[in-house]
DNA sequence: AACAAGAGCAACCGCCCTCAG
DNA sequence: CCTGAGGGCGGTTGCTCTTGT
């Protein structure tokens, strides 16, 4: 038995929403709030439209204080780092940007930023594109109808809290496709482990990294409310990163100038935390393509994981998590 | 000037989660 | 505990406007 409709759709009115419409909608609401009912909603305004459409009309466009126009450059740098750090999950993304909705980011991102990143990274490349690379493009040919490289993400995800004495290798997810990508130096050696989508891998990183590096998450627990929770062995660090979208997979993957993406991962702090970085260049707030340069972390393992715990209880999160 | 292609965005769709009965 | 309604959210669609030829 399939779902029932919320409405019923043959006598709802769709498409584009008039003025009239908006104006009964906006007193309504202003006037005895939404009455925590969206379905009954338009029965009660005498509007012809699914209360489903009410609720959007209103979160999207109709209520106080939503702001429109064009994003400023403070506003695509937020995005974006959520964006490579917690994925589509537009309301949480909207609810660092006062005044944006998820759907106006959701939308922003997917018809101009996405193509902004993809299209600088594509010139950068072409600029500086040598034998090497032209041969490297060619061996990814092949590797593009495989699974996307994920584990480079979070493996980059690190790279602004990693102690310079642990240098990093990032390695694909496929054992059988060990591309490398040389982010510093070397060691440790991933490839060490056997690997499998399916396995444990936080596990593996723990196992390689003596404990010593900490998620970005671990470092900023307000993000851990959406998925990074800690288990009984330690922090499930990767878990949601096979979710990540191909074309940043590919970003990272594909690029060789690591430095934008530790600018972008290393703003977290400044935007949630405050800074915990500095700039390279002169400017205090960073910017595209302005390495940042991080310490190392300062907690340990176990302080990060206490913290985590700490910030889990307080915001009553449910008892998994202690 | 006319048409096609592309870009931007509002709105819809459908799945998932929560919670009341 | 089970079920179904409502809300929330991410993905997608399709209309309108802009730009290029």
């Amino acid at each position: 038995m399939g779902r029932a409709p919320c409405c019923d759709k043959a006598n709802v009115k769709r498409g584009p929403w008039s003025p009239e419409e908006d104006a009964k909608l906006k007193s309504y609401i202003e006037e005895h709030g939404t009455g925590g009912n969206w379905i009954a909603l338009p029965h009660k305004i005498g509007l012809k439209r699914c209360g489903k459409s009410c609720r959007l009309r209103w979160l999207n466009y109709l209520r106080p204080n939503i702001k429109h126009g064009s994003f400023s450059e403070e506003e695509d740098h937020i995005i974006c780092t959520l964006y490579l750090s917690i994925g589509s999950r537009w309301s949480i993304i909207a609810a660092q940007l006062p005044g944006r909705t998820d759907n106006d980011i959701k939308n922003y991102w997917n018809t101009r930023l996405k193509k902004k990143l993809l299209g600088k990274q594509r010139k950068d490349q072409q600029s500086s594109k040598k034998g090497a690379q032209v041969k490297q493009e060619m061996k990814r040919e092949v590797f593009d109808d495989l699974k996307p490289p994920s584990l480079c993400m979070s493996m980059n995800l690190y790279q602004s809290y990693w102690p310079s004495e642990y240098p990093l290798i990032l390695t694909n997810p496929d054992i059988h496709h060990q591309e490398q990508l040389h982010v510093k130096n070397q060691v440790p050696n991933f490839n060490q482990y056997p690997f499998d989508t399916t396995s444990n891998q936080a596990e593996m990183f723990h196992h390689n990294c003596d404990e010593k590096p900490i998620s970005t998450t671990a470092y900023h627990p307000q993000l851990a409310n959406t998925h990074y929770y800690p288990n009984g062995d330690g922090i499930n660090l990767f878990q949601e990163f096979n979710n990540y979208p191909y074309e940043i997979n590919e970003l990272v993957y594909n690029t060789t100038q690591i430095e934008q993406f530790d600018g972008l991962i290393g703003g977290l702090d400044n935007i949630i935390n405050g800074s915990n970085c500095t700039s390279s260049s002169a400017e205090s707030t960073p910017s595209w393509g302005d390495p940042l340069v991080c310490a190392p972390p300062q907690m340990g393992y176990e302080d990060c994981r206490r913290e985590l715990l700490q910030n889990c209880h307080r915001d009553q999160q449910p008892s998994r998590f202690q």
